[in-house]
DNA sequence: TATTAGCACTACCATCTAATGAGTGCTAAA
DNA sequence: TTTAGCACTCATTAGATGGTAGTGCTAATA
């Protein structure tokens, strides 16, 4: 195989068994993917042979840069739009660039100067800086940006309140350690004072409070199996209240900023693109899933078009990276875009973005 | 003046001096001027004579249609984009026949079985209620819409709840009738126990229970320009505390859903108006103002293209409408789509989805 | 062996042209 | 008041053309 010349010393002592798996190219091959790609980065157009020979210094000819692309177009890293078009990198050639960049670049200092977050003073809570960050995030790298609210379940209870509101419906609200306050409906058969509700709340705080929602499920679930007959009226009672109170209803929240930016861009502006990216955040469950994964992980988690799983958004690549304040991960913030982003610049924003939102709700909650 | 001739008895008494105001069209100009709005709303192209001859049946030749639309371009009714192309309608003759519009189509069946809204059944609160409706209001007509959550000022106190966060910081809970619940942080200068907090509260429940924001606020200033010496302390301190909780600092929210449509709208296909619509959706305050102004006023208000004061939203129509509970008016929801939107059924989709809503919450209110 | 120059070839792109067709306005007749 | 007829306008479309940016291949070169 042609290619093969492009292989360094590592592949070709693996031989073609490791062809695919450890890839390592020739530092001259490198050179002009490398280059290749931070072309078509900044100018979103097929890169040829002439256009890139300037571009490195003139140090190599247009024809032996075309033997080097045409081996790396062997060898799937470029594809060309047609015959007589320069070339693109394909998913694999970002990947294998994304991979490269090993020393994560630091974010210039003006940028840093715009990721702060001022709804923190204006006595806004978690989700009101959420809603901020991700705002911020879709205004500086001019795609969508995504942001998964913190999840119930590993959020610790800072105190739960029960409100009477009629005969049949409680208005529970939870206060969380995180500070984000959740407030919901339960409806009961029997009607309950103001003042029994009360019990029951400082009942339920005194015992839950610091737990994960998690726990405090399932040491209810405890009290329910054991025989309830061993408790007293009232314990009864909070028990099968706290029940409805701490049942999980809502699956997680995410917000969602800047798809309009993705509509504008010039690479998703054909209709049917457009469209079925616009289906695809329509699908929250999909996206909630993929933000719910880089949660589990630490540091920036990079999906490079046909490696996400969502088929919707194979187009697209996506940096995702969690955020947290001193206990726990809370969630997960990230952004969306063409697969020929600004990998650099946009993975440091998004890393800074998120060190930012973690300090901010870390200072933020009630401890 | 030709035209003259397509006016009808009414304006051919009154004369000149009433062409514009009291402005009655003939029969037969009607009859053209209706035919040619109602095709171009389906087809969205420049509608010529012959087309309309068949479209009226053929009652009229071409050469006649010709002639009432010519002057009725005489009129400011028609533009033509050019020499040879047919024509379309101006924002005046939108409002001439959304005016003749007399009887409110009602709305077909088979769209009020989708007019529904389930986030009831699942214990959400109004945010989320209104969340769905915007949703599915956008989902209906293809394009943006908005609606204001209600208004904290006409809003009457459910319950307040203050809860200590840290030494210096309280977390306020505001339940309102409306089943609104907000929540912020106020900061204090002298750290006060939770016992405290619950003596205030309960004070301020008692006091003010049932009243609203807006009195509530009026009422505390009172006591607070009274000479404050006259009180005791727990009374001065509670009033000092439930100042900062009442005060006003969010200005009124409003969801937006459906951006995406218009973007993908024909009408705003060309960069430049695309562009500018997104800037106009996030200039909040502005629309605000103009939910705001809808809210005050009963039925459907309809602005069409230039009407409208919001400068960046002359290339659209808005049809808005306010939603209530038993009690008061609470925000309104509407469209926003292009001036060439089926005014009869975006009408009357947005009349049936705001009754739904208002039904929906008064169902929902605390009382 | 790696690199380069030279050359034939390909396909896109902008520009021009001519033909088409949908529409108008005007005039004269019914 | 309506209509038929005719000349005219202008956008759109389809071909045709030349220019350009790119390729692949081969043979010569360092």
């Amino acid at each position: 195989m042609h290619g093969d010349f492009l292989l360094g010393k590592k592949a070709a002592v693996t031989g073609k068994r490791g062809l695919l798996e450890d890839m390592v190219l020739n530092e001259r091959a490198q050179l002009v993917l490398n280059s290749i790609i931070e072309n078509y980065i900044q100018s979103s157009e097929p890169i040829g042979s002439r256009t890139l020979s300037k571009s490195i210094g003139g140090t190599r000819s247009p024809a032996t840069i075309r033997n080097i692309m045409s081996d790396l177009a062997e060898l799937g890293f470029l594809i060309q739009t047609h015959t007589s078009a320069g070339r693109v990198p394909t998913d694999k050639a970002y990947r294998f660039y994304v991979n490269s960049l090993s020393t994560p670049s630091s974010v210039p200092e003006q940028i840093k100067q715009k990721i702060t977050l001022v709804s923190t003073e204006q006595g806004m809570q978690v989700e009101g800086i959420l809603a901020e960050a991700v705002h911020m995030l879709a205004d500086l790298t001019k795609f969508a940006c995504v942001v998964s609210t913190p999840k119930a379940s590993v959020s610790r209870l800072q105190r739960i309140e029960l409100i009477k509101i009629s005969e049949d419906r409680i208005l529970v609200i939870l206060v969380t350690k995180a500070g984000v306050v959740r407030d919901k409906i339960i409806f009961v058969k029997d009607s309950h004072s103001q003042d029994f509700l009360n019990s029951v709340a400082s009942f339920l705080n005194e015992k839950f409070k610091n737990h994960s929602m998690q726990e405090i499920r399932e040491k209810i679930h405890q009290y329910l199996v054991d025989d309830r007959n061993r408790y007293h009226d009232l314990l009864a009672q909070a028990v099968r209240l706290g029940k409805k109170a701490f049942e999980l209803n809502n699956p997680g929240e995410m917000l969602i900023d800047g798809q309009m930016n993705l509509l504008l861009d010039s690479h998703f502006h054909e209709q049917s693109s457009a469209r079925s990216l616009m289906d695809a955040f329509n699908q929250k469950s999909e996206i909630m899933k993929i933000l719910d994964d880089s949660m589990r992980q630490k540091g920036v988690h990079i999906f490079i078009g046909i490696e996400n799983d969502f088929e919707q958004l194979q187009g697209c690549s996506l940096i995702m990276t969690s955020y947290r304040n001193n206990q726990n991960v809370l969630g997960s913030i990230g952004v969306v875009g063409p697969t020929s982003m600004d990998y650099k610049r946009i993975i440091s924003i998004v890393e800074y973005t998120a060190k930012i939102l973690s300090e901010t709700i870390t200072e933020r909650s009630y401890d």
